[in-house]
DNA sequence: TAGATTGTTAATCGATTAACAATC
DNA sequence: TAGATTGTTAATCGATTAACAATC
């Protein structure tokens, strides 16, 4: 039995990770737009708001659809509830945060969060001292808890604000109790089982690459790369 | 005068950012191996602790120099002292953060920056309340003194850490006083002058695109496109 | 209809990977 | 020398940009 050489494979649907990162800066810019009362914009004015050029930002939306009037533009309103059920803004997804050092109780705190449509359910940590400091209306679990809120809470995105130290044997818990999104914000990479999704924000390697750049700025050329 | 049609242009050694971001992370691979007594490692090895293919790797590598042994691999510590080299790590480099909520602060109290090549060398926030609350050992100024202060403790590194409405604002004060690089944690673009390098770390988005891919798992493919 | 701007195709650019000659 | 592994070249892949036909 053969294929047909020019089949079109099963489902290859994909939105690239690229546009889906840009996705959140185009909604940001559109509500800019429709608080200053902006109904309708051209595909050039919105990429210029959001720091792109205007043939990326028309290649990004066209993965999600066509929602645009050809001659005229985009309805401010419109897009905006579109890229919103694209990255799947309405579900208000729950969020646990694990480990509440500063950076930890920063972010639990952080009002942004609501305004995304994420929402902080469950906050963890292993000393017991932080545990009896909740922040705002959340309480402040124990790790051997983990598995069983996790589950109630039904939270299925974790944050990891944990030292180096402990942030494999956290995601490891998470990944136990069925969490496949990650975020960390501790310097390591994570060992996960396949199918699930580990992003990380690490604040020294920025810094870093903005020294880079500061550095080559500072001596001639003709030196970069001599020893 | 023609020129010579193979003519190699006269400077063009630039290292790809793609490749600059990952030289903290062989750094810290390297450092792991360092403490735990390895001094000698192949780039199969050194790539798998660091999360990516070898040949990545030893592309990386080739654009600082040829720091490797055929046959045989690298040493670990002069890897690690070549690449802190190239990413200006002896440097101790002055940092300034503006803007002290709870994110601010967070990053102020950060001990990794240290670690990292980093000092936190002035703290700035235009509420005279945040001003009597020193973060460690460094005091607050208000933001009147940005532009004295930077010049005088020789600040090229700027945070910006304020809400989003201040950030601009902000961000033409920095640049004002001198100060080309930029990471912005605040949720905007920022318009620079050309010659100053801004990055930003926007935790919603990592969350949005975190929940888009989450999304993608709970649906069944053939939906993912359908209105 | 004429003018404007989208959605999409094709061209370009850059980054990743594979493969292997160089060489310890 | 034989075995191993680098540094680099060439092939592949994917993402960005330019250009324009479709169409409001």
């Amino acid at each position: 039995m053969t294929a047909h050489p020019n089949a079109v494979p099963a489902f290859r649907r994909e939105i690239p990770d690229a546009t889906v990162t840009r996705l959140p800066e185009y909604l940001r810019a559109l509500t800019d737009l429709a608080e200053r009362g902006t109904t309708n914009v051209s595909s050039e004015e919105l990429a210029t708001a959001a720091g792109v050029r205007s043939a990326q930002l028309r290649k990004d939306l066209s993965h999600l659809g066509s929602y645009g009037v050809r001659g005229v533009g985009y309805e401010v309103d419109h897009l905006a509830v579109e890229i919103s059920r694209a990255l799947g803004l309405a579900q208000n997804w729950p969020v646990a945060i694990v480990g509440l050092g500063n950076l930890g109780r920063a972010l639990a705190a952080y009002s942004g969060f609501a305004a995304s449509g994420f929402r902080v359910a469950a906050l963890f940590d292993e000393d017991p001292q932080a545990n009896s400091t909740p922040v705002g209306d959340v309480l402040v679990s124990p790790m051997s808890d983990l598995g069983a809120v996790l589950a109630e809470r039904r939270i299925s995105i974790g944050v990891i604000t944990t030292p180096a130290s402990a942030a494999q044997q956290v995601c490891d818990a998470l990944t136990q109790a069925g969490v496949r999104s990650i975020l960390n914000f501790a310097p390591v990479v994570l060992v996960t089982p396949p199918g699930v999704n580990v992003r990380r924000v690490d604040l020294s390697t920025e810094l870093h690459v903005l020294a880079f750049r500061e550095m080559q700025n500072e001596r001639p050329a003709s030196l970069e790369v001599a020893q």
